[in-house]
DNA sequence: TAGCGGATGATAATAATTATCATCCGGTAA
DNA sequence: TTACCGGATGATAATTATTATCATCCGCTA
């Protein structure tokens, strides 16, 4: 069945030692050096079965290397999103946007210029079928973000290619 | 059928003109008061097709208020989602949280506490049935955020009832 | 092993948001 | 209608997250 699973810390730990195998290598084809403090930047994070933020990746990492700098970390994981070995839980972060729409609905995302439109679609209303619950959680809702390019963002994604 | 669709301008201008009409009886159940300033912010923000940050709403009422203060537009923000006027296109704002597992998976995320755990939901991953285009948008890809209350939020929650 | 260029640490600067507080004004009850 | 109470506002300071700057360092190639 389909049904909604949350993922096991089992998975976790062989899919993280997986990814730390392939790290250097990967680094290496993108041009990026291999220092101790980017490596254990990505170690914190993909060991993490929670979703942390630089400050929380900082006090971990800095346990072994007591030296590094936050904006190192700040650093560090912005460069893992753009070479694509992490990304951010919610590309829109900079500063809060609000929708007066509280009817049922989900939203597309520019994921170049960040404009976001509504969108209606029934079927994505009805994803949690029912269910109530998942694992510790007690289900109130979904809501979909579709990632895309806009109109604009195409033209000029073109234009510089 | 249930295709995915970009929600309208018409659309949006009929249901601004009722949430609008609304407005203020729910203000009175509620037990806030009618300000000229509340009332203006609901308006820019429910006429919004857009998703508004703070600054441009407090940019757009101070045309009509020019004395307004941009500390209120943001308590009236806030407060329009805590009454449930108004939502934030995604809980997490604050600061950004970072994923180490780049595999397709979704979100559940505690609107109390704000913690986020990944599902594995391969229903999920097909929501788009390989649509490419969406209105001007061209479609990359799309992730669910599951809204939910975590076990410790959920007996928190309880005991203070 | 030398040297180039990217990476780091320290720190300042910026941006978004929240806190503080005196004043103001919407809502109620006389 | 008027007086009053408590929430709402405006001005501003404070806080928090993030990014920029820059001198120094060190991973990597030749």
């Amino acid at each position: 069945m389909d049904r909604p699973t949350l993922i096991s810390d089992k998975w976790r730990a062989g899919y993280a030692a997986q990814r730390l195998a392939e790290f250097t290598a990967r680094c290496r084809r993108r041009g990026l050096a291999i220092t101790p403090q980017r490596v254990a930047v990505m170690r914190v994070l993909v060991n993490s079965g929670d979703h942390p933020r630089a400050e929380t990746v900082f006090a971990e990492v800095r346990r072994q290397y007591p030296n590094i700098s936050l904006a190192t970390v700040h650093r560090t994981l912005e460069t893992l999103c753009e070479i694509g070995e992490a990304r951010k839980v919610t590309p829109l972060h900079d500063s809060a946007r609000y929708d007066g729409n509280t009817a049922p609905h989900h939203h597309v995302v520019c994921v170049r210029c960040r404009k976001v439109c509504d969108i209606d679609a029934p079927e994505f209303n009805r994803l949690l079928h029912g269910r109530r619950t998942l694992g510790d959680f007690e289900l109130l809702g979904c809501s979909v973000e579709v990632h895309a390019l806009c109109g604009e963002c195409r033209k000029a994604a073109a234009a510089n290619a």
